[in-house]
DNA sequence: TCGTTTTCTTGACTGATTCCAGAAAGCATG
DNA sequence: CATGCTTTCTGGAATCAGTCAAGAAAACGA
C-alpha cells in the first residue's frame, strides 16, 4: 500500500519534522501547487510556518525524489507527490494551471533523443501548451 | 532563399530598427545564446545599446515568431532564429548550454497528448536533460 | 539525557526580467 | 523632403521567485 509521508521521509534520510509533513500531506491533496500555495496551505494547518522553511522542504524533497517539480516557463514552480511514473504535463499559458498527461507514448521512446551531442541525458521533459477552460473564453 | 534580417521584419509588421537588425543578425550566427549574450554582441556591434533595447527586441520577435525563446527551468531565457520546424532541445543542468535535437517521432506524434482536459493545446515542448561533455567529468 | 547534526527563523540579497516616463527614431502621407 | 502619428529606445526604478547567511531550535542515535 501507499506509504506515509512518515515512512517515506525515513525512507528518504530526511528528519521528520512537522513542516515537512505537513507540506507533504497537504500536497498529495492539492497537486500542481506552487510553493506560495503550498506555504498558505502549511500555515493553515500549522500556524506559522517561515517561507524559507518551505523552500526548504520542497528542495530537500525534490532533491531526495520525494517530490516532483515543475518548472514551467514564465510561471512560478509547482510540485507534486506522484512520481516515478514518468507522466507529463499540460500547461496554461494564461493562469499558469496545471494537469497531468499520461505518456503519449507508453514508456521508452520518451527517453530516446536521436543523437545527444556527447550530452548524458538523463531525463526527457515533455510540456504540453495551451489555454484551459477558464482562460479560453477570451478569445 | 532565406530572407534576411530586412525582411523578416517587415514581413512581421515591426520597423527596421538598428537594435533589431543587430540582435536578428548577430543571433543567426550564435543560436542559443541568453539575452545577456545577445545584448553583449550586439552591443560589440552598435555600441551602446540599453538592456531594455534588447529585451524588447526579443520580445517583439519571439511574439511574431522570427525567434524562439526557449526557458529551461532555473536558467536565462535562450533565444535561436531557427524556428518553424518542432524540433526539440538538449539542456545542461549545470551550464545550461543548450543544442537543437530532432524531433524524435517524425512529425506529428510529439503535438498529441492523449487526452487534453479541455485545454486548447497549440505546443508540445521537449527538453532532454543532461550534462554536456565539459561539465561530465566532475562525477 | 547528551551532543551532534539537521532543520527552522529572520532578514538581507540576487538575477532575470518588466514597468514607467520621456526622448528619439521610423515611416505613411502630402 | 517636410509633417505628424506611432512605435521603439533610453535610463532608472521596481518586481518576483527564489537563495544565502547566521543563529536558535528541534530531531535522533548513543
Amino acid at each position: 500500500m501507499t506509504p506515509g509521508p512518515r515512512e517515506l521521509l525515513k525512507d528518504a534520510g530526511l528528519r521528520i519534522t512537522a513542516p515537512r509533513l505537513a507540506v507533504l500531506g497537504w500536497l498529495a491533496d492539492h497537486p500542481h501547487a506552487t510553493a506560495d500555495q503550498v506555504a498558505d496551505g502549511v500555515r493553515a494547518r500549522l500556524g506559522t510556518v517561515s517561507t524559507q522553511a518551505v523552500y526548504d522542504v520542497l528542495n530537500a524533497c525534490a532533491r531526495t525524489g520525494l517530490l516532483r517539480r515543475i518548472e514551467p516557463a514564465g510561471h512560478p514552480a509547482r510540485y507534486e507527490t506522484r512520481i516515478g511514473d514518468n507522466h507529463h504535463h499540460l500547461v496554461c499559458r494564461s493562469c499558469g494551471r496545471t494537469e497531468d498527461v499520461d505518456c503519449v507514448h507508453g514508456a521508452a521512446p520518451c527517453l530516446e533523443p536521436s543523437h545527444a551531442s556527447g550530452f548524458a541525458v538523463d531525463e526527457a521533459e515533455v510540456l504540453f501548451w495551451g489555454l484551459c477552460p477558464d482562460c479560453r473564453p477570451a478569445t
